[in-house]
DNA sequence: ATAACTGATACTATATTGGTATCATTAAGC
DNA sequence: GCTTAATGATACCAATATAGTATCAGTTAT
């Protein structure tokens, strides 16, 4: 039960380093060397994060990516959302199509409930929390 | 996120039809049209709860399968762990080799502590829950 | 001018999941 | 006994999702 993808686990840590000192310009390069993430795969990460306002970006020398949203506001389910999507709309399907008992399949109804369960418990947790319990 | 594969689903749907009649054997091609599943792949699934000793098989003519576990008895995430595996034991990886701080890592803590949440709550539902539910 | 960066975008590789096919074996019923 | 309807075992293929790579254009500090 793969709970967080690849590219959201970087993202965390992405934002972790950049959260250690949010006023200068980490580097992709800098970031991918601390972190041991795949250089070009991180870039386009970052884009990403970038497009949605977590982070900013200057470009050329003494460039890089900074953080611009506060630690303590950026929810591990957001990050999740933005990674890998809102819970799959379609789900539960039978060969392709959406069963007929759809609405009422009662399986469904339950995994629905467990999602929203896991993205409270997502919801709950933050850069800045998981920061804090580096620290101990 | 996805919880819940096609093969675990489809292993449920064929539990709940059995459990609908427990004494006969249903033939997976009966299985398959009732639940409107892909024959062959539910055969496979089929061998597997077989093996499993969910439920009992017998061939020849008249033959199918049929249920010899207690419906209640059966969790959901029982079927999880037999089709989807046990949680994922690398997880949380560096570039395929296990992270240095994989002990200590915050955000794996919490993720296996979330992992631990969702098995517990598909734990409380069971193909007889299921169908009570149904019923309403 | 050069070097160190990001933006945009296309591409490839790998893994997982979903599904198909085949042949051997078993058992019922005529 | 022969036929037919079933599963066992197993190998294979297809589709999708995830992970990762590469390239080139544009930007900026020195
Ligand atoms: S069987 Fe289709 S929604 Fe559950
Ligand atoms: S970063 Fe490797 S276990 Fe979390």
């Amino acid at each position: 039960m793969k709970l967080i993808t690849k590219n959201t686990d970087y993202a965390i840590r992405a934002l972790m380093t950049l959260a250690s000192d949010r006023d200068r310009f980490f580097s992709a390069k800098e970031i991918a060397g601390i972190q041991d993430i795949p250089y070009h795969y991180l870039r386009s990460i970052l884009q990403i994060l970038t497009k949605n306002a977590l982070i900013k970006s200057r470009e050329g020398v003494g460039g890089g990516v900074k953080l611009i949203a506060s630690p303590s506001r950026i929810h591990v389910s957001d990050l999740i959302i933005m990674f890998q999507g809102d819970a799959d709309p379609g789900e539960c399907l039978v060969k392709g199509r959406i069963c007929s008992n759809h609405q009422t399949c009662v399986l469904r109804h339950e995994i629905k409930r467990i999602e929203r369960m896991i993205q409270n418990q997502f919801g709950k947790i933050t850069i800045q929390t998981l920061l804090n319990k580096e620290k101990n």
